[in-house]
DNA sequence: AATATTTTTGACCACTCGGTCAATAACGGA
DNA sequence: TCCGTTATTGACCGAGTGGTCAAAAATATT
């Protein structure tokens, strides 16, 4: 029934997640999706609503395809310490690529990018990065009842570290993208959380 | 000789440098520039140039004044490592306050925002925050000299370890501003450093 | 083949953007 | 008081912004 779609919805959301990665939210322009996906103006706010329902479904699936999600515990090894590090490792190779290091992680630059307001779209995006952060949160904790970690850990502290290593390694790689320096910044976390091991 | 300026031009540019810390450069207009300061376009363009030169000048501004140059080695104590700690406070303290610690810093903000560039504007900002970051080499190097820290410290890789732990502090403060977790980022640089002093 | 339904198209909207400019106003010096 | 010089004013510019909409096109059903 209906004249079908002429584009692939996840593809469209796709590029319409690098092009707002590339250029943030208010540095993306609707002459810049069109571009990109080669739908007009008309399509798009036919099937997806504006700019910012787009966007949000643009950062959903960033964070759904990312790295975060990719080393959650037990998909990879069943080693939490292990798919920290290997996380870390993720982060300092992609950020050596010249266009891609340069990006930054497009959930990040939206927590920069929207940090200062107050909007039901700032909130989303500070929601989002807190999902990231429960991550961390969730592998320190598995660490310790594996006893990789010492019990004494407080988890709260520890999981902010260890997400804290992770902004810094993806934003500072902005401008400061030499391997050794953003390995040092993952090896104080893992020091801090008191392991021997290095990424 | 001529008519003479209504306005006070420091003045201008402290208020241009607050608009532009809160809004960033993309989202600052220049109806923006002229509601805060009084000053109407075509006085702004005749007196400063650009929106991009009125940034430049304000980015210079917001550096000058900032507390990277309130303690340099010497000038607030002969302690390089106490002028750390204390830089340390300054920053966990000012992003207490809800709405300044939510706009971060201008030099890091403008980092994020023109990272992935490659003009001759971001090139001045990378530049710029490059300068901040040789006061932390400099800090280390003199707490080196001093005594107060470890003859055997790569003083690059610690004085970056210093670096990023203030660009956390600042930029992660805009969704995670609680104290004591911006004080564990501090304090395990600290650490890091080889000091067991604490903020 | 006609119809109901959905998608695509591209012209169009009001508004904002950064930036310009000629006219006017305010001064110091002659 | 007139003149040269500089500052202020506000209207104006083309380009771009996010967003809308009526008409045309493509399908399944009857």
């Amino acid at each position: 029934m209906g004249r079908p779609r002429e584009f692939n919805y996840e593809h469209v959301v796709s590029k319409v997640t690098e092009v707002f990665w590339a250029k943030g939210f208010q540095g993306t322009s609707l002459d810049d999706i069109t571009s990109v996906t080669g739908l007009n103006k008309g399509s798009i706010y036919s099937s997806f609503g504006n700019k910012e329902a787009l966007f949000r479904l643009a950062l959903r699936k960033y964070i759904g395809d990312g790295p975060f999600n990719q080393f959650r515990v037990g998909e990879i090894s069943p080693d939490p310490v292990n798919a920290l590090i290997q996380l870390y490792r993720k982060l300092i190779n992609e950020s050596q690529m010249a266009k891609l290091g340069k990006r930054g992680c497009l959930a990040f630059n939206s927590g920069m990018e929207f940090g200062n307001q107050n909007t039901k779209l700032s909130r989303f995006v500070i929601e989002e990065v807190e999902r990231l952060e429960s991550f961390f949160h969730e592998l320190v904790e598995e660490a310790k009842a594996t006893g990789a970690l010492s019990k004494s850990l407080d988890v709260r502290k520890a999981a902010f570290r260890a997400f804290s290593a992770a902004f810094t390694i993806r934003e500072m790689a902005k401008f400061r993208p030499e391997r050794d320096l953003l390995a040092e910044v993952a090896n104080s976390a893992l020091a801090s959380l008191g392991t021997e091991r290095r990424v």
